[in-house]
DNA sequence: CCTCATGTTGAGGTAACCTCAGCATCCACC
DNA sequence: GGTGGATGCTGAGGTTACCTCAACATGAGG
């Protein structure tokens, strides 16, 4: 019967996932990186190489979107291409040592940037929040 | 000092905040509306007229970004513009009737989704989380 | 009445997606 | 050991939702 509460909810949601957007756009910043390309970097750093296909299954994208993401992360130098010998028609995708290193950085950042924002929140909210987010998923 | 919490926090939150626009974006489909769209209509919905100026401003995009949605809703016939008689340069937004009627079937269908959506949270937790998100922005 | 500010919009740009079609290759089956 | 259909990548071109910049009309203060 709260359907105020409710409505509240979802905006209240969309509020804090605006604020956390700007957040990480900025934090990306300095490397003149988008965030869907330090999405990408994400992923290959958990990995030693990577099919164009899986990666943009992993990104939750299409494969053609994909292709255009390497495209700018090679140009970049961050990622190579490279023939996968197990089959002629694909192509791995994997982390150059600079693409490497601006992964990390990346990825510390981000969390810096994360834990500041989470940090409004005392650690016993924070976690409470965690759970709760994980209950919608 | 628990990192490993929080930069799950972010992409828990990520997560969800994308289960929720797919919701959503589903649930705005019967009426071939558009999330921005459905956005401006929302906000409409509040007030009796309301300038281009004021518009951009409260959906928190560029004047000219909501010079093209007026123009999209215009064209279904779901706005009208209208000179503002106190100031010639400036432009009156406001709902035609069918507006107004799509406007409220689409935020009861809106509510319906975040509704069942949320509903995985027992009502204390939907509170909880409510609370939380406040504290965030 | 003149200057500067303000409101809207045309022109043109961008990021991050998409589909569709083409080409190369792979695989299974006859 | 071909050959037909599936699979992997990418060119071409489209879409959505934004943006900036500059033009033009109008407003407001000195």
């Amino acid at each position: 019967m709260d359907e105020h509460e409710e409505a509240g909810l979802s905006e209240a949601f969309w509020a804090v996932a605006r604020r956390l957007r700007h957040l990480t756009k900025d934090a990306l910043a300095p490397w003149q990186i988008t965030p869907s390309q330090s999405r990408a970097l994400h992923v290959l750093g958990r990995q030693e190489a990577l099919r164009l296909n899986e990666l943009a299954d992993q990104l939750r994208i299409a494969p053609r979107s994909a292709t255009e993401v390497v495209d700018d992360l090679q140009a970049r130098g961050l990622v190579e291409r490279r023939p996968d010998p197990a089959d002629r028609r694909a192509t791995l995708v994997a982390l150059t040592d600079p693409g490497r290193e601006t992964a990390r950085a990346i990825e510390s950042a981000r969390r810096a940037e994360a834990d500041r924002f989470f940090s409004a929140l005392s650690p016993e909210d924070q976690t409470h929040l965690s759970h709760l987010l994980r209950k919608l998923t």
